[in-house]
DNA sequence: ATATGTGCAAAGGGTTTGCAGATAT
DNA sequence: ATATCTGCAAACCCTTTGCACATAT
């Protein structure tokens, strides 16, 4: 589905700085908000961060946007797209999707003795492939 | 092992606002800094804020802390113990530790081809038992 | 035509820093 | 004795807010 479809159907408005805040959150993967207003700020030199904050809010909300968390970073964001683990280098700071279904754990009868999930969260901190092949 | 113990291993001196801080984390479970900070402040009338941020950082790379990150919520801090899960009631807001073994994940296929995993954070999001008793 | 959205500037928080004096070893 | 730590104040972010104007529907 097109992010016009998606927005209509949220009750938002397809503006301009919408369209590029999801454009260029889903061509750098997983951005932190500075890094969305620099890179937007070359095509749309006007564009406020005041609006970068505002709709990032509503495109949460709105269910479009994911928020990431991960240890001693800003907050990042994606484009939601089913459930998924990331994996952060710790040597060269890289963040991946990482397709992996955590369903066995909506079921686990540890989890459910604690609580109903609706949604999980999981993070692999690691070396990545490239950082274990460089020498150092 | 005490924490006077493992801040002497970590080459950090025992002063009376580590001890604050390790213990008042030690009670809250999973507080963020301005927790610690108000509830040392009654004990400990003169500890700065400043204070508090210096020594969660020391802490944190000695490795006594660990830092829980959950969507929408400042970071939190808990006493470094093993790994496991964590909880996040959507409802109440309440916060507990999941024990439970990550292990598979360490050895999955579809991680060890992206990363060779130091720390997985995992949160699950949902409804607590309580929640899902209470009527509305 | 009207409800939303944008940009600006100011305000509001949270976090870091430098330094002088205090303290643990 | 000395390296480390603390508290203070200032500086430095990052984020939110209110408002007037602009724009999508």
């Amino acid at each position: 589905m097109s992010f016009e479809e998606d927005l209509k159907q949220s009750g938002l408005k397809i503006t301009p700085q919408r369209m590029a805040i999801l454009k260029e959150i889903q061509k750098c993967g997983h951005p932190t908000i500075e890094e969305i207003y620099e890179n937007i700020l070359q095509e749309h030199p006007s564009i406020s961060l005041a609006t970068i904050y505002k709709n990032i809010i509503s495109l949460c909300e709105a269910g479009l946007l994911q928020e990431i968390r991960i240890n001693m970073q800003k907050q990042r964001y994606e484009i939601a797209h089913g459930e998924h683990m990331h994996t952060v280098c710790t040597i060269c700071g890289k963040i991946e999707d990482l397709e992996m279904n955590l369903n066995h754990l909506y079921t686990n009868k540890s989890v459910i003795q604690k609580i109903a999930p609706s949604y999980i969260a999981a993070v692999v901190y690691g070396k990545c492939l490239e950082c274990q092949k460089s020498k150092k």
